[in-house]
DNA sequence: GCGACAG
DNA sequence: ATCTTGTCGC
């Protein structure tokens, strides 16, 4: 997995958000996807216990949604969990992952937000500049933004707002069920990625891919 | 100063 | 994220 903009992540607060205010001039927000074959699912879980970071990435087929395969990755947690630095907690472990899967997906859908984040560099759009591929945000609670009520139909959504731009979209991937916060993380359009959420979604509230993302994390 | 805060 | 039983509803 080549890296485009290698940078530490032995950082501070501070030289962190230095990072973020950089790379968020990276990001593409337009859309520059090849044929997706291949979608991937990344997902992490920690061992409080023993300070350890696993990464997990599902591969699925698209757009059938079969997994094809996946990979496991571990490392020490080096970054505490901040609201709005989460990509530094989780990406070295992410990468790790990348770098062991043997299909490499054409679009992967991140556990967090992408381009709704309150520097426009949430954990999708950090790992999609990082590895320069198309990545969509899909978190499934709020981190910042505005927003109206989502009708209850699926495939409704509402603008995700701030500071007059739309940062987002909170979409309603099933009937009468808690949306989802949906945002471009890299080389996609909002348009793109709400249309790419839904069709990664089949029975249940989160797309197929962080599904399957979330079951692989859990395992020890 | 007060409230909010992805995973 | 993680700690955790039963329970309401399709």
């Amino acid at each position: 997995m080549e890296i485009f903009h290698e940078h530490s992540w032995d950082l501070t607060i501070a030289e962190a958000k230095v990072v973020q205010e950089k790379l968020k001039n990276k990001v593409i927000l337009e859309d520059q996807l090849p044929t997706i074959n291949y979608v991937a699912g990344v997902d992490v879980s920690y061992d409080k216990q023993k300070g350890i970071t696993q990464a997990a990435i599902a591969v699925l087929n698209f757009p059938q949604l079969e997994l094809q395969t996946h990979a496991l990755a571990r490392c020490k947690t080096a970054f505490p969990y901040v609201p709005g630095y989460l990509s530094f907690r989780e990406i070295p472990a992410i990468l790790e992952a990348l770098n062991a899967v043997t299909i490499q997906p054409d679009l992967i859908l991140c556990d967090g937000q992408g381009t709704a984040h309150p520097r426009r560099l949430g954990i999708a759009c950090h790992l999609g500049v990082l590895i320069n591929k198309p990545t969509i945000g899909v978190a499934k609670s709020w981190l910042t933004g505005d927003y109206e009520q989502v009708p209850l139909t699926q495939g409704s959504w509402q603008p995700l707002t701030s500071e007059g731009e739309t940062i987002g979209a909170v979409l309603r991937t099933r009937t009468g069920i808690k949306p989802v916060f949906v945002s471009p993380g890299h080389q996609i359009s909002l348009p793109t990625a709400i249309r790419y959420t839904l069709a990664c979604t089949s029975k249940y509230r989160l797309p197929e891919t962080t599904r399957w993302a979330d079951k692989l994390a859990a395992l020890q």
